[in-house]
DNA sequence: TCAGAATCATTCGGACTCTGAATGATTTGA
DNA sequence: TCAAATCATTCAGAGTCCGAATGATTCTGA
């Protein structure tokens, strides 16, 4: 490349989605606080409902999070009766989390309030843009268990 | 609305950018590590290079950051000697800041790492959905009031 | 069978980031 | 000239998160 341009970084989808993902995460958060929710609670509840996980361990790992974070996220969500904990009979060694009905309707809730605030902040996103963010979404999050490049100091 | 999606909040683009955004942040700072800088010191320097502001305070403004936080960020970039802090002889209260050439330098730098770090994490995406993904963001941040990117012809 | 290694959840201490309330310096306005 | 406003700074503390113990349970091999 010739001259660079002086300012690359801004030009850079990385940084960029890093700047609007914390405004979006903002505004999502001051939406869903009069639920007592924050958006890693809204985060467990989603993964929980995909069906595939259960254990706190494997949220942990899905999510991104220490799994002594999924404790302190549950034990709230637990309070709130969106979830039930249940010791594995087959390992009780594990918490199977579920959904209970009340969490089923907190989660809906959740999702009015964000398509709510899609409106004011990507209202005239194309179908063929919200395609792209799906994909990104699914394929990184099927990029589990790589080795942790966020946090690895080993 | 008859029976909605099991998962609705998975669908709205406020809390799918959220979660990309935090994974591309993590990814971001990693990579920018060596350099003794966070994401928050190249926000910074990104906006002095925009040449639109320079007081801490109006930064602060821009960066939706508290006033305190910026004297901290500056120290370090000043540190580093990556910017210039000169007190506006017009009004000495102020604090000008400006971006050194090592600065540039360090900024340039941080372009290349963060197109970098755009080439794994939309490893993935075909060419045409790149596109759609800048032209997204592009239209997200001026709807935002964000300083508008630069056009890379590189 | 049984002791030791591995696995899961939990607690706890502490690191890190960020904010908001004083404080001091300077400028502005009446 | 003096009171109010403005900018930068410091400081204490709230909030979030991680990693290292700890305890409980399961798994393994001899």
């Amino acid at each position: 490349m010739a001259t660079m341009d002086p300012d690359t970084v801004n030009s850079s989808a990385v940084f960029r989605l890093g700047v609007l993902g914390a405004m979006a995460t903002d505004l999502f958060a001051n939406r869903i606080e009069a639920h007592e929710l924050k958006p890693k609670h809204v985060g467990l509840m989603v993964v929980l409902a995909a069906g595939r996980v259960s254990s706190q361990l494997e949220l942990a790992g899905v999510m991104g999070v220490a799994p002594s974070l999924v404790v302190a996220l549950a034990d709230h969500l637990e309070k709130l009766e969106a979830i039930q904990r249940v010791r594995d009979p087959a390992d009780r060694r594990r918490q199977v989390l579920t959904l209970t009905d009340h969490g089923r309707a907190l989660l809906a809730t959740c999702g009015e309030l964000a398509h709510a605030a899609d409106a004011e902040f990507a209202a005239d996103l194309t179908p063929a843009e919200s395609a792209v963010l799906t994909g990104m979404l699914d394929r990184l999050a099927a990029r589990q268990g790589l080795p942790p490049a966020a946090t690895d100091h080993s």
